[in-house]
DNA sequence: TGTAATCTTGCATGGGTATGCGTGCAAAGA
DNA sequence: TCTTTGCACGCATACCCATGCAAGATTACA
C-alpha cells in the first residue's frame, strides 16, 4: 500500500512544520490535501511514526525529541552572525548540545565547534543559518515557528 | 484544608516511588490509604503539583523531569564501587549530566566530578550510593523502582 | 455569633485518543 | 480461477483527562 506510506510522509512534514495539537487537526490537513482517513488511522500512524506529545502539547517526532529537549533544557541564548549560529548553553553542556545538533542532521549545518559553554554552528550560507537559528529558538520555546 | 495538602504529599511520594500511568491509579491508591476523592480532584492536584507525563507514559514531578530526561537521553551505563557511583554518558555530555545531578540535590550525594564522558558521584556512604545508583537506573528506564 | 468571601470537592460532561472487531482488497498459492 | 493469508482501514466504543457548575466546608470579619 503506497497510500499509507505517503500519508505518513505528509504527517512527518506537517508535524515538523507546524504545532499540531490533535489528531483531528491532522485529519483535516490531510483531507485538504487529498487524503481521506479518520482519526483512528492517524492514531495508528502516530504510533508507527513514534510521535509523542511534547511539552506544550504538540506532537514531535521521536528523532527530534532528543534535540528538542536538549535545546529546551540546556540552551540559554541563540545568536547569529552571517552564516554562523552562536549557541550559549548551560555551563559544561555545550559539547553535549553540539553532539545532539550533529546527530539531528539539521539541514544546512556543515559542522559544529564547541567550547565549554558556547558552541558554533557553521552553516553553508546565511539563509541556512537563519533557518537553523529559528529552529533552535523554536525548540527553546521562544518563538512560534513560521 | 489540611486534607488537601496531605493528599498531595502522598501523591508526590507515590509518583516518585512507582510508575503511575493514570489518575485512576492514584485514586485507588489513595482510597486504600484512607483518602477519599475522585479523578477530578486528582486532575487538579496534578496540575498544582506540576506533574507531567514523561516518556513511557507515567507521571513525573516537574522538578525531577530535567534530571530524568538528561539521564534517560544521555546516560549509557551506571556502576557503583563502594560509596561512588560511576556514570557513563554520551560523548561530551558528562559535565551536563553532572550539573543536572548537582542541581537535583539527590539525597546522599556529596559532590560530582566529571570528565568528558564519565562522571563520578561521591556519596556519603555505600547505602546512599546504592540508592543513587538505583535512582539513576530508574531514570534510565532500566528498572522498576523498588 | 452571623454573614460574606474563599476554598475545595464531586458530579456531569465533553474533548482527545486508543483499540477490538469486521470489512475490503491485494498478493500468493493451489 | 478459486482460496487463503495478511494488511490497511473505518466504525464504534471505551478509556483517560480537563473543566464548568453547584454544593459543602472553611476562613475572615464585623
Amino acid at each position: 500500500m503506497k497510500k499509507r506510506i505517503q500519508r505518513q510522509e505528509v504527517i512527518r512534514d506537517i508535524v515538523r512544520r507546524e504545532r499540531i495539537r490533535t489528531q483531528h487537526e491532522i485529519v483535516e490537513f490531510l483531507q485538504e490535501h487529498g487524503f481521506k482517513c479518520t482519526q483512528a488511522t492517524i492514531s495508528r500512524d502516530i504510533e508507527e511514526l513514534k510521535l509523542t506529545k511534547s511539552t506544550g502539547g504538540h506532537y514531535v517526532l521521536a528523532e527530534d525529541q532528543h534535540l528538542q529537549r536538549m535545546v529546551h533544557d540546556l540552551v540559554e541564548k541563540v545568536d547569529r552572525a552571517g552564516n554562523m549560529v552562536v549557541v550559549h548553553a548551560q555551563g559544561g553542556t555545550a559539547a553535549g548540545v553540539a553532539a545532539a545538533i550533529d546527530q539531528a542532521n539539521l539541514n544546512g549545518i556543515l559542522g559544529t565547534v564547541s567550547g565549554d559553554t558556547t558552541l558554533l554552528c557553521v552553516c553553508s550560507d546565511e539563509e541556512k543559518a537563519i533557518m537553523v537559528e529559528e529552529e533552535l529558538l523554536y525548540f527553546m520555546g521562544s518563538i512560534r515557528k513560521s
